[in-house]
DNA sequence: TAAATTTTGTGACTCTTGGTCATTATTTTA
DNA sequence: TAAAATAATGACCAAGAGTCACAAAATTTA
């Protein structure tokens, strides 16, 4: 019988409405402002019913960043989609990583939040595996345009696909977040042009990638 | 008569006796984990006192913070000592920056939170203030860095110092961040060394700085 | 279809904790 | 030493995360 599909089917639709909900209230407020009281009634359900579906306001929120790894992995995909040079790919991933901090900023709190926290305790839970686990996704596409931009040596052959791709995400993140959180700051402060910033820095790694052979 | 100048030395020491509890307590259970009754309690004071001192929680952590950066501040400035060529600065830097997450995580880590944290409707707070000048003053060894290289000829002269100062501390901040937020948990998964991963990823940076005219 | 059973939902309640304030203690001044 | 100013206290409050005994709804069984 199809009944326990069609719960199953019902309890994801819920996980969703409950996390639209909490999207609305926690991108508007931000998430130390949003309460689990308003996450309820926004999705109008008690919040006893809440915690049916989450076990905390933490896992709601790991959730929401979930859904912002899944948002970034189609983007990457996109990104390398072309038939372009492996380092054309690594270029392109860079900036749709940029586009994706412009277009989802909340979405990119959310990640940076993430990757501030320390998971080890809650490692076990379902939701911090998936975002692992998509996360890990996300990171393949960018080994995978490395790789393939020393296989066409377009990047020079002693670079590691693997460290390599480790040390563009946290780059590129850091100099992300710097523009987006400090931008305002600085700007006015020091009559800074910041656009532009992050496609200028990317220029930092092309001659790091690039294979004058 | 000097009791007001009394007053305000005792005062001061007052705000370091908290500040030196409020580290025991936060730095070993983390920030969430401590209660300020507990900081109270480790500071020998009652819980309304240490509001005689600090505006919140928040600002307590924001004069942790800042005790970071005036650590910080420091290392660098020995960094800078010796007579090298600017480019040489500007990696003795980036070393400085990683051994200062090193031997002080916890300080490192309120960086990292401090830098994610919208400030923007604190700005008047004093502490904010605070962090936000030394913060300027440990970019501007950075940037001061960067300029003679420019002028001694170490450093390619099309480099802009402010923008070029910007970019390196969001990435090496990123790099740094990656490397012991989520380096457990990927040198586990992937059997990956990460040894060696952040003075590795200076050598991107070495192209894109280094004059070869 | 009606009763029994299982699943889902509820909201009043508890408990923790950041922050306050009327009161008390200490120090300075007159 | 009395009055005034300053510093410290801890009981108290409000807010909000998370719980649980109970209720409603859906499903199964008879």
């Amino acid at each position: 019988m199809g009944i326990a599909e069609r719960r199953e089917r019902e309890r994801i639709q819920r996980q969703q409405d409950i996390l639209n909900a909490a999207e609305k209230i926690i991108f508007s407020k931000g998430l130390d402002q949003a309460t689990m009281d308003e996450v309820a009634e926004e999705a109008e359900l008690s919040k006893g019913t809440l915690y049916l579906y989450f076990k905390s306001k933490e896992e709601v929120y790991l959730a929401i960043t979930h859904r912002g790894l899944i948002i970034l992995e189609s983007i990457f995909r996109k990104a390398v989609g072309d038939q372009v040079s492996g380092l054309e790919k690594v270029f392109r991933l860079g900036m749709a990583f940029y586009h994706f901090s412009q277009e989802y900023p909340n979405y990119f709190n959310a990640l940076s939040y993430y990757e501030l926290k320390n998971t080890e305790e809650i490692e076990n839970w379902e939701t911090v595996q998936a975002c692992s686990c998509t996360g890990q996704q996300v990171l393949d596409i960018l080994i995978q345009a490395i790789a393939e931009g020393v296989k066409d040596q377009s990047i020079r052959p002693e670079i590691d696909p693997p460290r390599m791709a480790l040390v563009l995400w946290g780059m590129t993140a850091g100099i992300i977040q710097l523009v987006i959180q400090k931008g305002e700051h600085l700007s006015e402060a020091h009559a800074f042009n910041l656009n532009g910033l992050v496609e200028e820095s990317f220029q930092v790694f092309r001659c790091a990638l690039e294979n004058k052979g």
